[in-house]
DNA sequence: CGTTGGATTGGCT
DNA sequence: GCCAATCCAACGC
């Protein structure tokens, strides 16, 4: 039995697949055979029609592979920077993805430590930026195939905890709440929905989520 | 061709 | 909490 998730896994809705990749082990091979993996614990879905995706206004030679075939990679350079990189979901010519914005290290920690130049585990996957830098993941993995190739995979894994739900982080669209996060989980990425500021208990009890 | 601002992060107030 | 860093894609003229 294959430990792989498969190509069926990613061939559905963001929406659907964003929530059931929480606790699934992205695993990361570099060129030099060493080997990095971190539990999935935070992910974001980007569905066609969706006014915050890159996909939204067709395709482009940035976003091509969020328009190509399910269980890739599309990794994109974002605030001169940083890279973000997410699992192409629905089939080819939609235009879907699913942000993977943090995740337990798990594997090669100190590798992770020097490539990210920090000594927290804590800080090491903890936001897409940080996450795609801890695994060396760059524009060189842009296209990556995640079912069938040697660079960069999803295992399964178990998971126990509840999965948390709210609005995307930077998008400012209310109507869809498809950020996922496993409740609770300390390597969820910075703009969690924290403890409550002083601010929002003032202004009463958070809303149902 | 010029402008704008981003699916972020880290350091400083 | 605020904001600079630092590219470049997307869009308007």
């Amino acid at each position: 039995m294959s430990r792989r998730l498969p190509r069926s896994f990613y061939a559905r809705p963001a929406t659907e697949v964003a929530p059931e990749l929480l606790g699934h082990v992205l695993v990361r091979r570099l060129a030099d055979g060493t080997r990095l993996a971190a539990r999935l614990v935070e992910v974001e879905a980007y569905e066609p029609d969706d006014p915050g995706s890159h996909a939204f206004r067709g395709m482009t030679p940035r976003n091509e592979v969020m328009f190509g075939p399910p269980g890739h990679l599309y990794v994109y350079f974002t605030y001169g920077m940083h890279f973000c990189m997410n699992a192409v979901t629905r089939s080819a010519g939609e235009g879907s993805a699913v942000l993977l914005r943090a995740g337990q290290p798990l594997t090669g920690v100190d590798a992770m430590r020097r490539r990210r130049g920090r000594d927290r585990t804590l800080d090491l996957c903890s936001g897409p930026g940080r996450f795609t830098q801890a695994l060396g993941i760059a524009r060189p993995e842009n296209g990556a195939d995640l079912v069938r190739g040697d660079a960069v995979w999803v295992e399964r894994g178990a998971r126990s905890e509840p999965v948390g739900i709210g609005i995307r982080v930077g998008v400012h669209d209310t109507t869809r709440a498809w950020r996922f996060w496993l409740e609770g989980d300390p390597y969820v990425s910075r703009g969690r929905p924290g403890p409550p500021s002083p601010k929002r208990r003032a202004a009463g009890p958070p809303a149902v989520r």
